[in-house]
DNA sequence: GCGCGTTCAGAAAGCGCTTTCTGATGTACC
DNA sequence: GGTACATCAGAAAGCGCTTTCTGAACGCGC
């Protein structure tokens, strides 16, 4: 046997490895290791050589043995209910372009709002040892999930996980960016109450998630510190979909007497909203007046176009990768809120 | 010193290591790593010691270790230009309801149409060692960037990892859906040719795409074939974006004669254009007819809803995550065909 | 000219697993 | 009763890196 028969070249196994351009740059692992991570001074023609053998071979580190052993990775996990939510949507396009800069894979897990599922899901992320775990949308408002959830986020953070979320207060103490959902809804009531509407009708969804008892609270509360109720058949809870929001809006308008402003509480089931007004020949903002929240982007191109609470849904994903690859805070979490703004369109108008 | 002190418990240490586990169950680490992946037979004692000692020191391996040493990874990498786009949207659905499906977790990047980010992207997943590659969408036709694009997946195919692309022909031969963007295009031609038409509009992508090029040659040709034909100063070219087709449509009125009926090449600049229309007070479908392609979900609840070519994006999402996940066929590469379907709704309507 | 502190390359020890190899034990057969 | 053959637990060798430790080479001051 030859020596080369004892040690393999490159083209005979599957990957090239630093081992290979150490050897062909003549230099040892450490040193390659060194140059191609900047980690320490090395001769200049030491450098040149590495970096010349590594373009040569067209070496690609193995990530994994990179985080084995240096105890640290680059990838970053972020949890959300459904891709195809346009909601979601918007904050994961800031949620990619944070992590982008900061050179970090993003992990995207759909839950399709399963609460197993999402818990299974920070395991593996767990197993992957991501930097940050992002929990994107209104958590579940249950006991057994809440115990569950700590049992694998706790020791995460305990040895050095980092985890933000967006939208969910309760339960988690971590560090948060939360859309000033009750004081939005607050203002649109106002705005509505100034259009000269008393008479409203409110399309929600289940009152379980804090985003849902946020808004409606806000709403019921504006309206109530101006002394109009809202009569509790005029408040229809359904999923919280397109869908959900077509049968809440249709079932309104089974009811005895009809609002003269409807609020769905997310853009998502005001589309649906609209399109039921319109199937039952419903005018917009003729006999009955729309506003959504959340301003996704589709909404101004309704007929009409939304009224709605808008929320800087991009911003908001980079803010919370942004707090996510923050070093933590000592011993407190950080909250970040954010605002909503009024935006008023032709979906809304003065009643007859 | 003591022996304890040599030798510090799990509680010293950052995780929970399957060193551990053995430990606590006083087996070998091989034993232990037998039982959990169920590799061998392990008598059944020894197996209960083992799954007590993990469940009760909540074990979660380190996913990175099993990556090295069985040099298998549990993750997929998908490409694409733009989360935030509902055409993307809908396919992500079905590409992370398919990976759940199989166990893996999806790695996500957003190339924001940059050519030198995408092939960063690839070598970012070929270091991940990721199972398998998506490209969603349209690549670029440009030669160095092929060449580059190349250089990165032909030795990660040749090393195990799996490609498989949704809508891009050309220089990649790997496996492929592809919706049958031509014979969608031409079967809306002559659907609205059976409307009556006969004055055409097309409002169309950069043309180096070949999903806008494709469904351009197909409406064109479909309609040629009839004998009609479109002006060049009928097809307007501008971004691939909701504003594209807004601008587009805007610059297509400036034109000394309006055709009857226009053809946005995605849904997306529909949208866009159906806006356009609205701003310059053109009726949809009085004044003109409007079609899309895709049969994006918000389409439907657009005023007038959208005549569209259907695509089953979830279902395409699902087939070319599947794809990749099959064992490659030998020597040739899968070519997934998808079927449009057109669905005529109230934007289109017999010419004035 | 000798001892000292620097600077920087290389040797080697892991990181936490999987898997091959080795060896002990038990069963079957002659 | 002794040899042959399974069966299954444990020892140990990696997987491909990072990083500490070691030591050689060099420049400096006295």
């Amino acid at each position: 046997m030859t020596e080369a028969a004892e040690e393999p070249r490159a083209a005979d196994r599957a990957y090239v490895t630093l081992q290979d351009v150490a050897r062909d740059a003549g230099v040892s692992l450490a040193t390659a290791s060194r140059v191609l991570n900047g980690t320490a001074q090395v001769r200049a023609d030491l450098r040149e050589r590495v970096l010349a053998a590594s373009a040569r071979l067209s070496y690609t580190p193995n990530a994994h043995a990179q985080a084995l052993a240096s105890a640290s990775s680059t990838s970053v996990g972020v949890i959300c209910h459904d891709v195809s939510d346009p909601y979601f949507a918007g904050v994961a396009r800031g949620v990619m372009h944070t992590a982008a800069e900061h050179g970090m894979l993003v992990m995207l897990a759909s839950t399709f709002r399963d609460p197993a599922r999402e818990i299974e899901y920070v395991a593996m992320l767990r197993a992957q040892r991501a930097r940050a775990i992002l929990l994107i949308g209104s958590g579940f408002e249950d006991r057994d999930w809440e115990r569950s959830m700590a049992a694998e986020l706790d020791p995460y953070e305990r040895t050095g996980g980092r985890v933000a979320v967006l939208s969910r207060h309760r339960s988690l103490k971590v560090d948060a960016v939360l859309p000033q959902n009750r004081e939005g809804a607050a203002d649109l009531a106002r705005a509505l109450l100034d259009l000269g509407h008393r008479d409203f009708g409110v399309l929600t969804g289940p009152r379980a998630l804090t985003t849902v008892s946020d808004r409606l609270a806000g709403f019921t509360g504006a309206l109530a510190d101006a002394g109009v109720g809202v009569p509790a058949e005029h408040i229809v809870e359904a999923a919280f979909t397109r869908d959900g929001g077509y049968a809440a809006a249709t079932e309104l308008l089974r009811a005895r007497t009809h609002p003269t402003c409807v609020f769905a509480v997310t853009d998502v089931m005001a589309v649906g909203a609209l399109a039921a007004f319109r199937d039952n020949g419903v005018s917009v903002p003729g006999d009955i007046s729309l506003a959504g929240f959340d301003d996704i982007p589709i909404v101004r191109d309704l007929t009409p176009p939304l009224t709605t609470v808008a929320l800087p849904l991009r911003e908001m994903g980079e803010r919370v990768m942004g707090l996510a690859l923050r070093e933590p805070a000592a011993h407190r979490s950080l909250i970040d809120r954010v605002a909503g703004e009024v935006v008023l369109r032709a979906s809304t108008a003065p009643p007859r």
